[in-house]
DNA sequence: TCGTAATATGATATATTGTATCTTTAAGGC
DNA sequence: GCCTTAAAGATACAATATATCATATTACGA
């Protein structure tokens, strides 16, 4: 499983992301910040239509798809969420309070049991693996972001218990 | 760029992908040949429906969206297509005429100028590193087929050519 | 403070992609 | 040939994504 945030955590993560993007000059207006807390509080990655309808779960005037893609996009900008490519979802960024700088290539380790994400930095040997292999076929790697998946801690243990 | 397959070598992997089939007791049939002959015709990775436009553009009885996608789940589980997670498109096996099996893990270098693609193993330094990497924080993995974007040989060359 | 340019959102319409389901056709085994 | 099974056709529709134009909001300088 994930994180589980209460409203305190929320709030902190909330008010550092509005920090990040006053730095930029952006503005996280209501909507933004709407949408980046629904992501914080999933447990898992959302796709744009998951967003869209927790979104439009309580609130009033309905926020219609174009929003929700634009505000997408808004975000991934500003790094404080991440586009999974495999499955096209969103996650939010698990360095917003934390001042880290996504210096380090990212990659992701998504749970086939509880579909939970982990995100963690590339190791320079897992780096230079690539390259390397990359390389042997004339390529020049420019990007790489991973999602690899497995099984997370959590899942190992309670896979056991079933026995 | 990448294969240009002329209608020699296009037949002898058709052949061989038939005698793939009938080895898993499946069929090549008109239809499921099409739709791989379009792959293996192609230079770049297509979508589902780009592969329906081709198959459509001459042939007289056009082809349902519906079958493509059966198509190419059929030809993905003969292993000979696969799919590209990353932009969800697919392409033709590298390895259908020669025998090889994917016993190693495949992956996909992806070139940002031409769309070209090349299929390599994963090399034993690679996997090693990606799954210490997940090791750190628990993970076991499951899988691993990645997609690298880069810069191919060819398109290396000719950007040095522009100047 | 007012007007204006830039930014953000609303509201539709529509394009694209992917599935469900039922019918018809074709292939293979007896 | 007859029957079972696999494949393809034919709709209909669901889900996802984008284009476009109108409206509102903000920032900022005159």
């Amino acid at each position: 499983m994930k994180k589980q945030v209460n409203p305190k955590e929320l709030d902190v993560l909330l008010r550092a992301a509005e920090v990040a993007c006053a730095e930029n000059g952006a503005r996280l207006t209501q909507r933004r910040r709407q949408v980046l807390s629904e992501l914080m509080q999933s447990s898992s990655p959302l796709s744009a239509y998951e967003v869209l309808g927790l979104c439009n779960r309580s609130t009033t005037p309905t926020m219609p798809a174009m929003s929700v893609y634009r505000i997408l996009d808004f975000l991934e900008q500003q790094q404080l969420v991440h586009r999974l490519s495999s499955s096209n979802k969103y996650v939010s960024c698990a360095h917003i309070a934390c001042g880290h700088k996504h210096f380090q290539k990212t990659h992701f380790l998504l749970c086939d049991g509880c579909s939970s994400v982990e995100e963690v930095d590339a190791t320079e040997e897992a780096s230079e693996a690539l390259e390397q292999m990359a390389k042997t076929v004339g390529f020049k790697l420019t990007t790489q972001q991973f999602e690899l998946s497995g099984i997370c801690t959590t899942c190992q243990n309670s896979a056991g218990e079933g026995l």
